[in-house]
DNA sequence: GCCGTTTTCGGCCCGACTGTTTTCAGTCG
């Protein structure tokens, strides 16, 4: 049995929980967090790492562990954890879910009540008889009641575009606040991760409680879950649950960096500084007896370069080797919205989209963009309305006669014509090489046979990578986050074969997809893998996803030299045109020599 | 359980808020 590193991780999270619920000493319960944690972030098979001995050189990972993982991934079972599960029932771990409940409390439910489940608890909470137990009363059992119906109406974390738009609303009110002087985001929001578990707004004013009584009376809030002078919590619209730090105005560089994050991140910052003598909080340094004194922090470029290092953009701080890139000076450039020349993988009414071709590339041109490519479905993809070879070939002149056009002459714009070309269930395309052959470029994607086993759905995306008609990989793993899993797929291998094709790997912009991963493109950057950010947008408001897309690249460290869609016009239609004329060469070569 | 220019023992981030307490434990980020 294969073990995926997200299930081993799940395991070791699972052990953590119950040696919480046993009450073991919390460093070691730690010790199972942050190896869970190591794992996720794996660019290569578990399997490799195991088979080759290389467990203990990741750090968090020592000889206990170690041989914990090693088990479970040879034999599919682990002792350890199966004597540990049998001392408590399965549906605890749904408990850790609910606000409020942590381990102390679910030990004490599940001892003197036999509280099991989520269903256990809310009908001893009806029944009256939570609030009887020490530690216990009447709010916290009301409280918990509303933790299990927030739990079952919206389970805790929310995609990037929900929590933007009431993000936008909410700084901008704020910032028009007289009592307001600094004011950002934080948090995963900042750092402009895939999902966002709650929005975080910080301040600094002299004034904090009148900032806070705004904030809990704003019009999108629709219930305060805590409010003190320096600290409020709400639930806004749509269950997304709203922090709001104030603090004043000489600690903000500290607190802004504090509630960005990621912890692991702050961890490495506190620890630099106390190797300088000074502990880090997120008010300020404090510092020890006999150390230097730390220079005057205005901002958070400041509080960085005190520490020996660059600034870190908020995407990169998720520990994975920022800090070491910030203190030698390799931090790379990242990709800005402003270097973006053009898109492709749009859609129109042709197949699925809501605006037509005319309407998609004027909003490109408001975007400020120079040209937009169309990749409306093909014809497998039948509930998509996906193109037939006909309909296909009149859009194809569609494009050449609007291209041919006054206004995009005037404009200098340019629509290209491609397909988002269904990969079938053998990794055959959905259309002819010779049909292919009349667009500029092939956008290839999975929409069907998601059931498929990893080796069979790994071969059969290479195998169409392969193809030389393909220019660029839609959707890599086919996730719709927070609602379906991405289909089973041996990434390094795709990245391998797109670095050997010259095949362009796509960051599907959509806020429900948001693939690929951004954990992946460090290793895709380095086999040589280039990225094309595309919006698959249904409509002109599609088209501003572009924004996530922007985020999603500069978190998995790539610059505009790694993305080919921030070419200008004149220099795009090469990298196009490169894997299909580096076949033919091929091919021209063989034919001379024969 | 992990880790080591304080290195094989003794640390491991720490402050705000809540509720049940009467001085503090639990949870969260």
């Amino acid at each position: 049995m294969s073990e995926t590193p997200a299930h081993v991780g799940e395991i070791l999270e699972h052990i953590a929980q119950l040696l919480e619920l046993k009450g073991e000493n919390p460093f070691k319960i730690r010790a199972y967090t942050n190896a869970a944690r190591a794992l996720e972030s794996l660019s290569e098979p578990i399997e490799t790492l195991v088979a080759e001995g290389r467990l203990g050189e990741i750090e968090g990972i020592g000889k206990a562990i170690t041989e914990k993982v090693t088990e479970l991934v040879t034999t599919g079972r682990l002792e350890y954890y199966e004597e540990l599960k049998d001392s408590f029932p399965e549906g605890i771990f749904e408990l850790f879910e609910l606000q409020g409940l942590g381990a102390k409390k679910i030990k004490a439910l599940h001892d003197q009540l036999g509280v099991s489940s989520v269903d256990d608890l809310e009908r001893i909470c009806k029944e009256g008889k939570a609030a009887e137990l020490t530690g216990f009363g009447e709010k916290t059992q009301t409280k918990l009641l509303k933790a299990i119906e927030d739990h079952r109406k919206h389970a805790g974390r929310f995609r990037i575009n929900v929590v933007a738009l009431l993000a936008e609303q909410l700084l901008s009110d704020l910032r028009a606040h007289e009592a307001v002087g600094q004011i950002s985001e934080g948090g995963s929001f900042r750092r402009r991760k895939e999902t966002i578990g709650d929005l975080d707004i910080l301040v600094s004013s002299n004034r904090p409680e009148e900032v806070s009584g705004f904030f809990i009376h704003h019009p999108l809030v629709e219930e305060v879950i805590v409010h003190g002078p320096t600290k409020s919590s709400v639930r806004l619209q749509d269950g997304v649950q709203c922090d709001l730090r104030v603090v004043k105005p000489e600690e903000f560089p500290f607190a802004l960096v504090y509630f960005t994050g990621s912890k692991e991140h702050n961890i490495r910052l506190r620890s630099r500084a106390l190797d300088r003598g000074w502990s880090l909080n997120e008010y300020r340094f404090t510092v020890a007896e006999g150390a230097d004194q730390p220079p005057v922090i205005r901002d958070e470029k400041e509080l960085y370069k005190s520490l020996g290092l660059d600034f870190i953009p908020p995407e990169l701080r998720e520990d994975k080797g920022e800090i070491a890139a910030a203190e030698a000076g390799t931090l790379p450039d990242l990709i800005e919205w402003s270097n973006l020349r053009g898109t492709f993988h749009c859609h129109t009414t042709a197949s699925d989209g809501k605006n037509s071709l005319i309407e998609m590339a004027r909003a490109a041109i408001n975007l400020g963009l120079e040209y937009l490519g169309i990749a409306d479905h093909s014809k497998s993809s039948f509930q998509a309305h996906g193109l037939d070879t006909v309909r296909l070939a009149e859009q194809v002149a569609e494009i050449r006669e609007l291209n041919a056009s006054k206004e995009f002459q005037e404009s200098g714009f340019r629509l290209f014509a491609g397909t988002e070309c269904d990969i079938l269930k053998e990794g055959d395309l959905d259309f002819s090489d010779e049909v292919l052959a009349t667009l500029d470029y092939v956008v290839a994607s999975v929409h069907s046979g998601f059931t498929a086993d990893e080796k069979t759905m790994t071969e059969r995306i290479i195998r169409a990578i392969r193809h030389p008609q393909i220019t660029m990989m839609g959707h890599l793993t086919g996730r719709l986050l927070l609602s379906r899993d991405a289909y089973p797929v041996n990434i390094p291998a795709v990245i391998e074969a797109a670095a050997e094709t010259g095949t362009i790997i796509e960051i599907n912009a959509s806020p429900w997809r948001l693939d690929m991963d951004w954990r992946w493109w460090p290793l895709a950057k380095e086999k040589g893998v280039k990225c094309v950010i595309n919006p698959d947008a249904h409509t002109v408001f599609g088209l501003q996803d572009l924004h996530y897309g922007i985020g999603i690249a500069r978190k998995g460290w790539l610059t505009k030299a790694d993305v080919v869609n921030c070419l200008p016009l004149g220099k795009i239609e090469a990298v196009l045109a490169a894997k299909r004329s580096k076949q033919v060469q091929q091919k021209g070569i063989l034919n001379s020599e024969n």
